[in-house]
DNA sequence: ATCCAGGATCTCC
DNA sequence: GGAGATCATGGA
């Protein structure tokens, strides 16, 4: 991946180990904006990336263009790990080839955990939508048409009714219940992020709306955990599509896990990515 | 009209 | 500790 980083923007080659388009819709992130065909806008807390791009080059721009570095997880060498996956298992070469561009976004914690929550028994469309609905409502304005994620003393204000109001259903009141847990210094950040992953595991299940799968989206999305292996509607079509029988959630999840270990998350979105995207023409 | 979506919770055993 | 019913909402 050839990259120029300057003071306000990145300049980004295309190429197999970076796609802006898969990077922002394989439906690990919710909070972004296309204004125009060649164009986003990604909103992550109070910061924004004003991305353009073509076949070819993609910019980032923003004042906050270390954040977006970050975020972006531009450090990391995606083509070692797509070959690392592929010696371990090359069967999946096929999947990963589809995913091509993919990168596991580096997100903020409470972002992830308010998003994942609202993923819930959801689709994809509605989640976007009730986000952008709680920014627009409950976040600090940037500029026009365009909201911060609200912060935690913002989301403390919103009541069950409004998430309700917002479309958020039955999930209304897990959301207010987390809400005043993570405001608890029993889920102070920095304390999370020093735990291991089966212990921060542990104390994310204890939030209201947090189940095994939520639980594995906020560390692969949100802390960056990547020997984890969420399991989703489309990864128990995944695992039965592989092996021919039915698994609890949880055992397919080990399953896969023993296999990629800390390549787990890369390897799970990689399938999710395929299987949403060709659902529909090999009737699974 | 019924099923489904990046499932979690509650109940009952 | 595991199976089953129930939970809003909107699109297909």
């Amino acid at each position: 991946m050839k990259l120029q980083k300057e003071k306000n923007k990145i300049v980004i080659t295309n190429d197999l180990d970076f796609n802006i388009i898969q990077t922002l819709e394989c439906g690990q992130v919710f909070s972004f904006i296309k204004p125009s065909d060649n164009s986003y806008v990604v909103i992550s807390t109070n910061k924004i990336a004003n991305i353009t791009y073509d076949d070819s080059t993609t910019i980032i721009e923003s004042n906050d263009i270390d954040y977006f570095y970050n975020y972006f997880d531009l450090n990391t060498d995606y083509n070692k790990i797509k070959k690392e996956i592929i010696s371990i298992n090359p069967n999946v070469s096929k999947y990963l080839g589809f995913g091509d561009g993919i990168r596991i976004l580096k997100q903020d914690i409470y972002q992830t955990i308010i998003s994942f929550i609202v993923s819930a028994n959801n689709n994809i469309k509605r989640i976007k939508g009730i986000l952008f609905r709680l920014s627009s409502e409950y976040g600090s304005k940037i500029s026009e048409g365009i909201y911060a994620f609200p912060t935690l003393e913002q989301l403390s204000k919103v009541t069950s009714e409004d998430y309700a109001r917002l479309g958020a259903g039955y999930r209304s009141d897990y959301l207010v219940k987390t809400i005043n847990s993570l405001k608890t210094t029993e889920y102070d950040i920095n304390f999370l992020k020093s735990l291991s992953t089966i212990k921060l595991r542990e104390k994310l299940l204890s939030l209201s709306g947090v189940g095994p799968k939520v639980a594995d989206c906020i560390l692969l999305f949100g802390f960056g955990r990547t020997d984890v292996f969420p399991v989703d509607t489309w990864i128990r079509k995944t695992y039965y599509l592989f092996e021919q029988k039915k698994l609890s959630d949880k055992d397919i999840s080990n399953y896969f896990v023993n296999i990629y270990g800390t390549y787990s998350g890369y390897a799970q979105q990689y399938l999710f990515n395929y299987m949403i995207n060709h659902s529909k023409e090999e009737s699974f």
